[in-house]
DNA sequence: GATGAATGAGGTTTCATTCAT
DNA sequence: AATGAATGAAACCTCATTCAT
C-alpha cells in the first residue's frame, strides 16, 4: 500500500501559487471527466497549458495531485460549512442543519462528477482520514454545532454522533447530486437529508 | 466513460462454474490487498493458479472481473438480508432493522478491504445502479419491509425512503467495518446505525 | 525465415478427405474476409464447425493451411486453363489467349478477396515458386501453348516468355477482379489484358 | 478491415524529422528481413536504437509504420520516374520507357526484400490505391508520358492504358528483382519488361 | 479420432517520470 | 524555472498449440 504523498513544497511565490492553482484546476476537470484511471499526468499538464516538467516541479507524483485536490475540496467544504453556520439567521438546530445541507448541495453542484471521483475513488489511497487537516476542521466544526445543541440531542457520545452525521451527510449529498434517482425532486431529496440527520440527532424512535 | 462490461458467457458446466469461482475468489483477494490500480490480470491469474488465457476464456477484460465480483457481492448481501428478514423472530420494525444491520456487519467482516474497494472504487465504472439485478433485488426487499410497517413510518414516499435507508445503511456499515474510529466500540457503532435508520424512519423530529 | 510447411499427411479415407475440404473451405472464407493477420486457427475451426484439435489432426500448423489453400487454388487454375486450352474451338493464338483470360477472370470472380490474400500476401512465406507442383503444371501448360505457336511469336526464349506471360496475366486478372478502377468496363479490362499479352507475344514494336 | 492509419503528426522540427527517418529506416530493414508477421514494434525500436515510447511518439501504431514506409517508397519511385523522364536524352517512347524501367530496377535493387513485403503484403490493409498521394503522382506522370506519345499508341483510353502499364511495370520489376528465375540474365529481364510494355502500347497484334 | 479447455509466450500500447536543453 | 522529447517497465490481451478426456 502506498503511503500518503505530500506536495513537495508549500509554494510561496505568487507565480508558483498561480501555477499550482492552474494545475489543480486542470486535474479537477480531467478527473471529473475521465475518472482516476483515465487521468494521467501528461493530459493534466496539457489541459493546464503547462509542461509535464512544470507539473513535477510542484507535485512529486501523480497521487499527490489527487491528495492536494482532496485537501482543497475539504477546505472548500469546511469554508462553506463554517460560513453558513456562522452567518445563517436560523438559531434552531433544524434550521442550521438545513442551511448546512443546502450549502453543501450548492457547493457540490459545480463539478458533481469530480466529487464522485474524489470521495468515492479516493479511499483508494491509504490515507487515514484523520491525517487530513481540513477533514478534521470539518469534524471539529460540526462537533461544535452539536455541542451548542446538546440538550436537544438523543445521542450521548457526541464524537460518535458527529462521525455518524458526517457519514450520512456526505453520502446523501453526494448521492443526491451524482446519482439522483430520476423520480425524486431536488427539494424532496434535500428535505430527506435533513430529515435523516434530524431523525438521528433528535429521534427517540423506539428506544 | 466505459459501459458496463459483462462476463463473456454464463458458464454452465460444473468445471467452468468452478473455474469462474476460483478466479473470482482470487480477484477478491487481490483487489482487497492491492486496490483497483494494483490489481492486474496476470496477478489475478497467478493467484488463482490459472493461466491468463483461462481467465480471458471466462472474462472478456479486466473490468468484467470487478463487475462480476460486484454482482456476486450484491447477491450475497441480498441473500443475507432476505434470510434475516424472513427468519428473524423479531416482528417489530426496530428488531428487524437491527437484525438486518447485524447481518450486514457480519457479512462485511470477512473481507473488509475488499468491500471498501468494491463499493468505493467501483463507481468508477459507469454502471448505473439500477442495471444491477441484485442491487434491485435488495431495493425491492427493503421496500417490502417498509411497506409492511407503513403505519409506523414518518416518510410518505416509500421509494424515496428506501433509497435513503439503503444509502445510510451501506455507508455506515462500510465505515464501521472499514474505517472504524478507534475509540468507538463495535456495539456502539451497531447501535448508532440502527438509531440513525430508525430516527429517519420514525422520527418526527422538529417537523 | 520459415520453411515451407507441408500438410502432415495425405488423407486417404473419405471422411478425412471431406474434413480437409471443409477446413480448407472455412480457411478460404475467413482468409478472404479478414486477411492473413486476422485469420487464426480457432476461428477457422469454428467456421468449419470442427474442433481445433481436429484441425491440427490434418494440418500441422497455421501456415500449412495457407499453403494447402494455395495449392488447391493453383490446381483449380491449372484445371481451368487446361480445360479451356484443350476444348476451346479457337485455334488462333489470340483466340486461345482470350479464352484463357476469360476462364481465369471467371474463376477469380468467386472469392475475389481470397485471391488477393492468396496471391499478394502469400509470398510472405519463403516458398520458392518452383516448389509448388501445381504452379509448375501451369507453367508447363502455358509453355506448351507458346510452343505450339512459336512461329508467330516475337520472343525467342520461350521459358522467359512464359514467365513474363504468367506474371502479366496473374497481375492483371487479379487487379481487374479485385481493384478495378470504377470507370473501366469489365469487357474493356478483359480486352486490355488480352492486348497486353498479345502485344508482348507478337509485337515488334520499335525493335 | 482496418482503415488506413496515418502518422500521428507531421514532424517539423529537425530532431523529429531525423527520428522519424531513423525509425522508418529500421522498419524497412526489419520488414525486409522478417516479413510483416515477424516485424514487431519492440524489434523496430531496438533496431532504431530508440525506445518503444519514442516510436509511439511518432507513429500511433504498428500499421502506421508500414503505411508511412509505403508512402516513402512511392515518393521515391515517383522521384526516380520523374527525374528520368525529365532528364533522359531519349526522345523516343521506347527510349523513355527503357530509361524508366532501368531506373526502377536500380531503385528496387537496394532492398529487394523490403519491396517484396511492401508491395505484396501491403495490400493487406484496406488502403485504396487512390488515397495514396504519391501513387497518384506516379499515375499522373506516366499518364502525361503517354499523352506526349499519343499518336504512336494503340490503346485509345489512356487512363486505362496508364493503369495497365503501371500494373505490368510494377509486377515485372518486382518479380525481376525479387524472384528472378535463376537462368535469366538481368539484361534479358530488363529487355523483356520493355518489350512487354512496348508491345502493349504499340502492338496491333492480331487486332 | 474428435474435442475444446487450458496454456503462456509474446505482441501492442500506455504513461509516470527523468533530464538535457 | 520551464520545457517536452525520450524512456522503458509493465499492463492488457491474443492465439498457436497441446493434451486429458
Amino acid at each position: 500500500m502506498k503511503s500518503l504523498p505530500q506536495p513537495r513544497k508549500a509554494p510561496r511565490q505568487a507565480r508558483s501559487q498561480q501555477m499550482v492553482e492552474v494545475i489543480l484546476e486542470a486535474t479537477a476537470r480531467v478527473l471529473g471527466e475521465r475518472g482516476y484511471a483515465g487521468t494521467n499526468t501528461n493530459v493534466v499538464a496539457e489541459r493546464a497549458g503547462v509542461s509535464v516538467g512544470s507539473l513535477y516541479q510542484y507535485f512529486p507524483n501523480k497521487d499527490s495531485l489527487i491528495t492536494a485536490l482532496h485537501e482543497r475540496h475539504a477546505a472548500q467544504m469546511y469554508a462553506a460549512i463554517d460560513e453558513v453556520l456562522a452567518t445563517s439567521r436560523a438559531r434552531s438546530l433544524r434550521g442550521r442543519v438545513q442551511a448546512m445541507v443546502r450549502a453543501l448541495l450548492v457547493a457540490h453542484a459545480v463539478y458533481p462528477e469530480l466529487h464522485r471521483v474524489l470521495e468515492k475513488e479516493f479511499p483508494f489511497f491509504d490515507a487515514p482520514r484523520e491525517e487530513s487537516a481540513a477533514d478534521y476542521d470539518i469534524f471539529r466544526r460540526v462537533r461544535q454545532l452539536l455541542d451548542e445543541h446538546r440538550p436537544e440531542l438523543a445521542p450521548r457520545n457526541l464524537d460518535l454522533a458527529t462521525w455518524v452525521v458526517l457519514q450520512i451527510m456526505e453520502t446523501l449529498v453526494h448521492a443526491a447530486v451524482i446519482e439522483p434517482p430520476a423520480q425524486f425532486e431536488p427539494a424532496a431529496l434535500e428535505a430527506s437529508i435533513v430529515d435523516a440527520l434530524m431523525g438521528y440527532l433528535c429521534g427517540q424512535a423506539g428506544r
